[in-house]
DNA sequence: CAGCATCCGGAGCGATACTG
DNA sequence: CAGTATCGCTCCGGATGCTG
């Protein structure tokens, strides 16, 4: 997003966030985050398993969309049988206040 | 959700989790909660130009589903012609500070 | 102005089978 | 284990027109 030196309007910031919405969005994404929320490596199964409702081809999909925008990495352990392990970069650790903030309000709900 | 008394575990707390973002989930719905974060009451029209990417039917059925998650609050003014406004309830202003923090991760893509 | 009803194309997604 | 490939269907969501 190259905004070299543009003016910081309420228009741009619009768009930005618009635009930073696109990478969270998506029906497993925020669910898969929080499954690497404390910075640990997750394997593929182990995911897969975290979260049974979803299917293989989604979870295999969200991830790389997540990897392309830049907030989750990708390990691959060159090993038989094969061995790839998933977890946050740094930018994706930048969003750990955001998923805290999600958390903390998901347990206001019962508590009133 | 009726959590009366059972023990937190893991499990339970993402249970709730995935609840709480089925609530946020939607294609529209982080954008709507954006343009009534600052707790100002939005008419349709006021957000039909805002967002103008949405269609109408959407937006509508955006704000209804936030409405009867209880984030969203309705108020009719009886008069013609029909106004009618939109802002956040109690626990939908608890979401703001989520809200403050991934703007403040959008405004770290630019930065670096 | 605010919102509902209807039609309809295509993306999204699950299920299944297969590969390295 | 960690994917890829294909099929088939659901339903999301846009466009249009109508109502109070």
């Amino acid at each position: 997003m190259d905004r070299s030196g543009a003016p910081y309007t309420p228009q741009t910031a619009a768009a930005d966030v618009e635009a930073t919405l696109l990478i969270l969005e998506g029906r497993w994404k925020l669910l898969i985050l929080f499954h690497l929320f404390d910075g640990s490596l997750r394997r593929f199964s182990d995911l897969e398993r975290a979260i049974p409702a979803v299917s293989q081809k989604m979870l295999i999909q969200q991830l790389r969309q997540l990897e392309t925008d830049g907030v989750v990495r990708r390990v691959v352990h060159h090993q038989v049988p094969p061995k790839v392990e998933y977890g946050l970069t740094d930018w994706g650790r930048a969003l750990c206040p955001a998923l805290d903030a999600i958390l903390v309000w998901a347990a206001k709900r019962e508590g009133g």
